[in-house]
DNA sequence: CGCGAATGGTTACAATTGAAACTATACTCC
DNA sequence: GGAGTATAGTTTCAATTGTAACCATTCGCG
């Protein structure tokens, strides 16, 4: 098949700027995704961690005894997700869970004494990462791009929820 | 089965300051989902467009006569992923594909008259939610971010790089 | 030329993820 | 107490995605 020559030029609609390398919502995912996996790699390769796992390890570490769904609101996964990442642990033994006596559908969620070596073992990993990524960007630069996220994450979500309701 | 009381407080690793809400990688994470999602949505419900295939167009509206390679380039996707976007576009003819005389594995892609009228209509679309997102942010917040978001993209390139090569 | 390596792109298969249905337990309130 | 609804969590099935293998064509070079 052939083409007749092109009327649209690369500089052709200059009424909608629209460019993907400026694009903020791209920018994020490629950010986001090339983090993600360098430091999910890493985990991955030592541990045999997915990213769920490493997220309920993480927040069970801090907070045990969560049930599913209170670690399903703290780690921003459904879930489904957990439920299949603490399937996981459970089978590598490095989550215990037992049963709530007054409520027996709520689980009880618990690292394990392997779970808890392995928390300590990734934790200083992951946090070496973070801290080498931010390595370019001074100290103050680092407390704006706190506050950013902060208040993007905040607007991202006040958006999702209005469009959903409506 | 019973948990011993638990030995291990929220507050106990005081060495190990892993707290999945200030982990950067988590937040750029969940920020990206929460974004990406409320725009796919809207691209999906509307135009029934994936979030490769959005890309794909949004890259050819600028670029036309990209080969599937370049478009990867381009798109930080993967040539499987740009080859299914791809075939999914021309299925609902909104690309046109022609093959290079010199070269005839490489393809010639180009947004048909309907994929030119689509892309019209999401880029607006694209754009008003980025900046609703950005109303957030003060103007000078806006261009810090523009800056540490680049930053941060070549940072976290070259350390995948280099973890790749070793 | 012609053979091996490289490139552009697709296909096939496996693993991951998402959505909906489902089970079991608990709560509401008449 | 019991019907209807809500909640916790799992399972199932489909869709998406990732990886590797695979064609076809072209390039590098003896």
């Amino acid at each position: 098949m052939e083409l007749a020559p092109s009327m649209n030029a690369a500089d052709d609609p200059p009424d909608n700027p629209l460019h993907l390398d400026r694009f903020i919502p791209y920018r994020l995912s490629v950010l986001s995704n090339t983090v993600s996996m360098l430091i999910a790699g890493a985990y991955e390769r030592e541990f045999g961690l997915s990213i769920p796992q490493w997220r309920v390890i993480a927040v069970l570490a801090r907070y045990p005894d969560l049930s599913a769904v209170e670690v399903a609101e703290r780690t921003a996964m459904d879930k489904v997700a957990v439920s299949r990442a603490v399937q996981g642990l459970l089978d590598s033994k490095r989550v215990l869970r037992a049963y709530d006596k007054g409520d027996r559908r709520r689980s009880i969620l618990r690292l394990s004494a392997a779970g808890q070596s392995v928390y300590q073992r990734v934790a200083p990993l992951a946090l070496r990462y973070e801290e080498e990524l931010l390595s370019v960007l001074s100290a103050s630069d680092q407390r704006v791009l706190d506050r950013l996220l902060h208040r993007l994450l905040e607007k991202a979500q006040s958006m999702a929820i209005i469009r959903a309701v409506q």
